[in-house]
RNA sequence: GGGCGCGUAGCUCAGUUGGCUAGAGCGCUUCCCUUACAAGGAAGAAGUCACAGGUUCGAGUCCUGUCGCGCCCA
């Protein structure tokens, strides 16, 4: 073995043998005890950053720990196509490169530019998660729009068509101008910005007199003047003192020319120029309504049934063609076809100009904007199809336990069987935990807050909507609906609301025969009033893939399109298919044996920032569809910033490449490194430094991971010091290990941190795990247990030899899951000097990565050899304390006395060659009466210890009089709390007692180094 | 505006139901290249636990308020 620890030579030859073996392998038939992890889909946008390092490692930790325990594990890899995350980055490559923008490709050579993306990116993540040791079903790798999870899409969508739960519905919607495209509220994100607020002068048709003033104007205060062209009415309080004299008159719109009507609504802010609200400071108590391009507005519209002007195209410009007819003509027209902000400063500057403007204030307040484009988003009316998220459903899936409960979850307006329901009333139930427990909260906030989805996306790159539209009549409908081969489509028509609509009986057969009655419902629709009345209607076919004889989709769907249905342009919402990926990566709609083995799965880790957006929607659709939970725990992790607590990120080049970690201290050095700091807390800092890397490019990393390193730098070598020493090593039952105190020491040791890291990893507290594991490596094993065995074996002893293999046989054990790569290694290399070893003497397995979990063998923990070999640990420290102090050099040997009736005397005479060894000393004298003047002492639990022939006295003196000064703080503040009745009432006596014992050990130190200080005075 | 989190050594962070003289790693100081490891060993210095009140025999820990920082949601 090399001196130094070098990974790449170890972590590509070791993760080949663990692939070669099938270690990673699911066995698909499950069996009594499994363990799933589903892992978060990275994005196939851009290669995985640390936050995706941290995730994937912590999640590798707890799947190899599972297996060790020998539960059939599944670690489901992936990754998610991110539709507009995807599309735009590949838009802007493209423009950059080639000066193309999407709308110069047709469709499907645009989708097949993204894919190329794709599969380069796809690649390139599974390249990193195998280089930093995950251990992933890497046979089962799904992506979210391959056939398998498009398959669980098109019958997702289908079953919420049918169930009544899919929508089509105009709304104000988030718009991004830039991209063209709907944004979920998730998806907006709010920026202060510095903007105005105008104060506009709309004048009266008729003047009003109001108290004996004529009033030619009113004045409204706006932050966003562009809005004006499609006002239709100026509301204001109707407590509003001027409210009688001005309620019902009209206005004259500005520009436009429009008259529109003052209207009440209590929406309105009174104006207060002393008032602690900021909006009551700034209104001026009227306010101009744009239904269409405020959502406040939209409510107001919807109040009073104001018409809905639009006076923007898509792109954000002023236009006519999209609802507005009366620009035409008017002052307005000059505007047509500017961008919206460029607008704003035309109608200002005409307000000006009018003398119409009456003021102008700065004002700071929070905008909506895109977090694809960062842009401001514009609320925007349009037609999307939406999912009802707190409408109940009869779709709900029979699994679920009727368990006749009111039919709303308590305390808020959210049915049980509504998809809201189906997603809450598992964490009220307990049934999904969230660690820390805090999350569970913005979970539940989230889902009670929570209004209906946008499904539709404008976008390309994505699963396409199942749905194909057209035109007709009722009579037409009727007509068409009543031939049975094309009963196996669903049916709607889309006014208002979905109005009609027809499921066949059996959801998963396609067959005509006794359709229910929203069927009669369509017939007695078709036989209403109007026949000829023409409205649109909508066929969402299942999977027109399918080769189900009884189906014949391709036909059904050729029929559509022969008659004159459009197939809907948009795609679905990337977290529509994220939300189905426990189940579509299992093959749902199918009934598989994964399905059946593993899910509900047993964790889902992730970061904070997609529990509404993902985690909750997973909670929803595997409710709503396979009857259950996706999953009992939600354990959250830290987020990780730069050292001064920036985001990563590419533009601010402080990302961090796992690659380069692993290629500039190792995959194991990243790993340990990232556990040590995963705390409960919301965020984790990481100093990003510049580096040479091996291969001489320069790239960031961190000194942070030097801690792994090291860790792995000193295991490496510990491990090469025991197995250099195991020769002639004897069988476990030829030794004594009870007889010797630094062997029954280090097994204790041995097993309580077995336990530690057991219940570390039980909890999920991995930077507890990483300690605990650090501390008795470095700290028990290496810098105690190897320099005593160094001695013992040296002297002759080999029992040492085979406490050691048994120790670095659980160590490595312990340590697998976090450093898998080097902790292999050192196993294969220990198998090959000592198969045998450990109690029982029996064979080791033949590769880490499938052995046993080692199980801590509580009579193994010895408190009472931990407490001595305490004493003797301290009383080499205190030797050597003294010869540092003293600048006595390290090779001169130094005579030591102490009272040898003491219990640590015992110990101390008890391993007297060991301790004269390990403290370099001569003990001459075991006699009490040892204390000279040229003594240095230290004390251990009240027993004097001396050091003889230190000559420094001075130095003696100095150290002895700060210790005498410390000892006596602590004997008065014990004191103190002693003489204090209330204290000795209230405490529990085993505090009290406490501290009594430590009172008199104080005392007896404080003796014995006054003591001491009056020799030396002399 | 609502919610969550953070503030402990020069730096990055632990500190579980309140109870030893508040810990670790890095950095710093002194000594040591002792045949496992200088990516190491031995020893050491270093903290008004953000601030102000309160509860308690006892507060880094619980409560209230203030200041500063970050995030999520509207």
């Amino acid at each position: 073995m090399e001196k130094n620890y070098e990974p790449e030579q170890v972590e590509s030859a070791v993760y080949q043998r663990w692939t070669e073996a099938g270690a990673f392998a699911a066995d698909a038939a499950g069996g009594a005890n499994t363990y799933c992890i589903v892992i978060p889909p990275p994005n196939v946008t851009a290669p995985l950053h640390l936050g995706h390092a941290l995730n994937n490692t912590l999640q590798d930790i707890l799947i190899r720990y599972k297996r060790m325990t020998g539960a059939d594990t599944l670690w489901m890899p992936g990754c998610d196509h991110a539709g507009i995350a995807t599309q735009t980055v590949v838009e802007k490559r493209i423009l950059a490169q080639e000066g193309k923008r999407r709308t110069d490709f047709a469709r499907d050579d645009f989708i097949a530019r993204i894919q190329a993306w794709k599969d380069q990116y796809e690649v390139q993540i599974i390249a990193q998660l195998k280089a930093m040791g995950c251990s992933c079903d890497w046979d089962r790798t799904r992506f979210t729009m391959d056939d398998v999870c498009a398959k669980a899409v098109r019958e997702a969508f289908f079953k919420l068509f049918a169930d009544g739960l899919i929508y089509r519905g105009k709304r104000l919607v988030n718009w991004d101008p830039a991209t063209q495209t709907v944004l979920a509220d998730d998806e907006v994100e709010h920026e202060t910005v510095q903007g105005h607020f105008w104060y506009m002068k709309y004048p009266l048709a008729e003047s009003v007199e109001i108290e004996g003033k004529t009033i030619e104007h009113i004045t409204i205060a706006t932050t966003r003047p562009e809005t004006m062209l499609g006002d239709t009415a100026v509301a204001m309080n109707p407590t509003d003192p001027r409210a009688k004299y001005l309620i019902g008159k009209k206005v004259r719109l500005p520009l436009v020319g429009r008259i529109i009507p003052i209207i009440a609504d209590e929406h309105v802010v009174l104006p207060d120029p002393e008032s602690d609200d900021e909006k009551a400071r700034f209104s001026t108590g009227f306010l101009k309504v744009t239904p269409a391009h405020d959502p406040d507005d939209w409510q107001i519209g919807q109040r009073h049934d104001l018409p809905i002007i639009n006076v923007m195209a898509p792109d954000g410009t002023i236009s006519d063609k999209f609802g507005w007819d009366d620009a035409a003509g008017s002052d307005a027209e000059q505007l047509l076809e500017m961008d919206r902000f460029e607008a704003r400063e035309a109608i200002v500057e005409w307000f000006r100009t009018e003398n119409l403007l009456e003021d102008v204030r700065e004002y700071t307040h929070e905008v909506g904007h895109s977090y694809r484009s960062h842009v401001p988003i514009e609320p925007y009316l349009s037609d999307q199809w939406y999912i009802a998220v707190k409408k109940s459903s009869t779709g709900v899936s029979p699994v679920q336990p009727d368990t006749g409960e009111t039919p709303v979850l308590q305390g808020t307006d959210i049915p049980v069987d509504s998809l809201a329901g189906l997603a809450l009333k598992p964490l009220l139930d307990g049934r999904v935990k969230f660690t820390p427990e805090r999350y569970a909260k913005t979970y539940q906030s989230w889902l009670e807050n929570l209004r209906d989805w946008p499904i539709s996306r404008q976008l390309w790159w994505g699963h396409r909507i199942p749905i194909w539209s057209r035109q007709m009549s009722r009579a037409e409908w009727g007509a068409w609906i009543e031939k049975d081969h094309h009963a196996s489509v669903l049916i709607g028509s889309a006014r208002n609301d979905i109005s009609v609509r027809v499921v066949c009986e059996d959801g998963r057969s396609y067959g005509v025969a006794g359709c229910n009655d929203d069927y009669e419902t369509a017939l007695e629709l078709r036989d209403a009033t109007d026949p000829d009345e023409k409205m649109t209607w909508y066929v969402c076919l299942r999977d027109e893939n399918a080769e189900e004889p009884m189906a014949k989709p391709a036909m059904i769907r050729q029929w559509l399109e022969d008659n004159g249905f459009i197939r809907d342009p948009d795609v679905l919402d990337t977290w529509f298919s994220s939300a189905l990926w426990p189940i579509s990566t299992m093959g749902w709609p199918e009934e598989t044996d994964l399905l059946k083995a593993f899910y509900p799965t047993d964790l889902l880790c992730t970061a904070r920032e997609i529990i509404t957006l993902w985690v909750s929607r997973m909670v929803m659709f595997g409710q709503y569809f396979r009857g259950d939970i996706p999953f009992s725990q939600v354990y959250i992790h830290a987020m990780i910033q730069d050292g001064s607590g920036r985001k990563m990120s590419k533009s601010l080049g402080n990302g961090i490449d796992p690659l380069d970690i692993i290629a500039s201290h190792g995959a194991d050095a990243m790993r340990f490194t990232l556990a040590s700091m995963t705390t409960e807390t919301q965020d984790v800092r990481m100093p990003v430094e510049e580096m040479t890397l091996p291969d001489g490019r320069v790239a960031n990393t961190s000194p942070k991971f030097d801690i792994g390193r090291n860790f792995c730098n000193k295991l490496w070598n510990a491990s090469r010091f025991a197995m250099m020493n195991l020769e002639a090593m004897p069988a476990w039952s030829e030794i004594h290990p009870r007889e010797n105190l630094s062997d029954r020491w280090i097994i204790s040791r041995l097993n309580a941190t077995v336990r530690d890291a057991t219940a570390a990893l039980d909890a999920f507290r991995f930077n507890d795990l990483a300690d605990v594991l650090y501390r008795f490596m470095w700290g028990d094993f290496c810098d105690w247990y190897l320099e005593i065995a160094k001695i013992r074996i040296n002297a002759g002893e080999s029992a040492p030899k085979a406490v050691l293999a048994h120790c670095l046989d659980v160590l490595l054990r312990l340590l697998h899951p976090i450093v898998p790569f080097i902790t292999e290694r050192i196993w294969s290399q220990l198998n090959e000097v000592v198969p045998n070893r450990g109690p029982g003497d029996s064979p080791a397995e033949e590769m880490l990565i499938r052995a046993q979990w080692h199980h801590a063998d509580a009579a193994m923990i010895d408190a009472a050899a931990e407490a001595d070999f305490e004493f003797y640990r301290e009383a080499v420290r205190g030797v050597r304390n003294l010869r540092a102090e003293h600048n006595v050099p390290p090779k001169q040997k130094i005579e030591i006395s102490f009272s040898p009736e003491s219990n640590p005397g015992e110990i101390i005479m008890d391993n007297r060659a060991l301790f004269e060894s390990q403290a370099f000393v001569e003990v001459i004298s075991a006699g009490s009466e040892a204390s000279r003047s040229d003594a240095g002492t230290f004390t251990i639990g009240g027993t004097p210890f001396y050091v003889l022939g230190v000559i420094d006295t001075e130095a003696e003196r100095v150290r002895l009089t700060k210790q005498a000064e410390t000892i006596q703080n602590g004997i008065t503040a014990i004191e103190k709390k002693l003489a204090n009745e209330k204290f000795l009432a209230n405490a529990p006596a085993e505090v009290v007692s406490r501290e009594r014992e430590r009172l008199n050990a104080l005392k007896r130190d404080f003796e014995t180094v006054t003591n001491s200080l009056e020799s030396l005075i002399k």
